[in-house]
RNA sequence: GUGGGAGUAGCUCAGCUGGUGGUAGCACCUGGUUGUGGCCCAGGAGGUCGUGGGUUCAAGUCCCAUCUCUCACCCCA
């Protein structure tokens, strides 16, 4: 039997680890720009945790998550549940009044793979904790939206109010109740919709369906006075950062916990899927969930995703590996020898060295120093040994010139510094 | 969970209405240069045509089953 990844899983091979490693670097350097710190979680939490936060009757919850129901454990679909769990565990509000933080890492949800949908997929995860003010939430959005132009990504950015446990539940009524007078006019998922999540109606893709809801009640026209000011606040302080978005009464977010101000880039390519990040605020739940009460605001980019993006853009930008310093190309046992202990005092030394312990012919292994886009190969037969001296040859000039060896590995390393290394 | 599409060399793929698996491209190895890379030329290696049945004188090709991948629905980053 012929062994293979499993479906939904995904080998990231060297040649796209290096979009991957552009993602991390730059979105490290754009966090600590605006003062978040890295928290590293574990992959599996309590299932309770996820029930609690996410939502015991969303679909997450109810069939997509990878559970050891005998051992009460589950491998994490989101990030913030486990963020907040170690954020209360660890009492991390008692440090400073206003938290930034920042994780990479692993999610799992069992769903049927699709472009730009895995169960094994990657996020990076960034939230604020302990600050409800209306510029933070435009702080926020405005990083994100920075990442993804540093990263030479364009994508727009929606934006909605979910309002609060104090304005959702009326709304929902009003929704439900225009919902039920057109019922037979939707899509049968929608009719489904109705009685389970009413909300999700709003963002059906079926063309009649949309059309249904233009005219259903606007969550906008529903907020409560506070809900009402935040939300303008927030449009104000985004005008302000002269970051561009558009107000989508329709987005909707499929975690329970989500409160007042919501967000998505979007972004084309990905398939049927279009958000490349997606986030928002959730007020209440790290009071839900045993902590203090303190207010909250996180989003989450998939890093799939944005690799996918990436490579739409730049295709022309071929992945050229790192260029090597040196190829040593031994010819004979004893001069493989004593090219082994040179190239390990090059490396030593800090110089990116390689050599090949085959015994290939010289020809081949110029080869290999060429496709490495070695900048010298220095060449070392038994001739070269016995006077202690060796070839060096510049790759990209085409030229070169006897060295001695005698100085050993310490005068290589001058010679190289002075090449330009 | 539901539907569409596809499985031929390491990769990308030809292969028409069944009639010997492609001088195909990229990659790999060797030689052209007894010790000098990229370009070029010549040669070479590499495949149970996803798997199992069936129809047929004959199946990569047609039929059935099955596995896998993929796109989409659902849902979501």
């Amino acid at each position: 039997m012929k062994l293979k990844a499993l479906n939904g899983f995904k080998d990231i091979l060297p040649a796209e680890a290096i979009g991957w490693q552009q993602i991390e670097y730059l979105s490290r350097d754009i966090f600590q720009r605006f003062g978040y710190k890295e928290i590293r979680l574990p992959i599996m939490e309590e299932t309770e945790l996820f029930a609690r936060s996410i939502g015991q009757a969303t679909d997450i919850v109810e069939k997509e998550m990878y559970t050891f129901p005998d051992k009460g454990i589950t491998l994490r679909p989101e990030a913030t549940a486990s963020l907040l769990r170690a954020f209360i565990e660890h009492n991390m509000h008692v440090q400073q009044p206003v938290t930034r933080l920042y994780t990479f890492g692993p999610m799992f949800r069992h769903e049927r793979p699709q472009k730009g949908r895995l169960r094994q997929f990657h996020q990076l995860d960034a939230e604020i904790i302990g600050a409800d003010e209306p510029l933070v939430d435009a702080e926020m959005m405005a990083m994100g939206q920075l990442l993804l132009t540093e990263l030479g990504l364009e994508a727009s950015l929606e934006i909605n109010s979910l309002g609060c446990p104090s304005c959702r539940p009326a709304f929902r009524e009003k929704l439900v109740a225009y919902l039920q007078k057109f019922e037979v006019q939707f899509c049968s998922d929608c009719r489904r919709r109705t009685q389970t999540n009413p909300l999700r109606v709003l963002d059906c893709k079926n063309p009649r369906c949309r059309e249904l809801v233009q005219n259903a009640p606007s969550i906008l026209h529903s907020l409560c006075p506070d809900c009402k000011d935040h939300f303008e606040l927030v449009q104000d302080a985004m005008n302000n950062l002269e970051v561009a978005y558009s107000v989508n009464r329709f987005m909707v977010r499929g975690l329970d916990y989500y409160t007042r101000t919501t967000f998505e880039f979007i972004a084309g390519n990905l398939g049927a899927q279009s958000a490349v990040g997606a986030g928002g605020r959730y007020d209440g739940l790290i009071k839900d969930l045993g902590g203090p009460e303190l207010s909250g605001i996180g989003f989450a980019m998939g890093i799939e995703r944005l690799v996918l993006l990436m490579q739409e853009k730049k295709n022309s930008e071929q992945c050229q590996p790192a260029a090597t310093d040196i190829y040593v190309a031994a010819l004979g046992d004893d001069a493989t020898r004593y090219a082994s202990v040179l190239v390990h005092s090059l490396r030593k030394n800090g110089i990116k060295a390689a050599m090949d312990y085959s015994g290939r012919s010289l020809k081949a292994q110029m080869k290999l120093a060429g496709r490495l886009n070695s900048r010298f190969a220095l060449i070392l037969g038994d001739q070269e040994l016995e006077n202690e001296e060796a070839i060096l040859r510049n790759m990209k000039k085409q030229d070169q010139q006897n060295i001695s060896l005698q100085g050993g590995p310490a005068d290589l390393v001058k010679i190289l510094e002075i090449s330009n290394i």
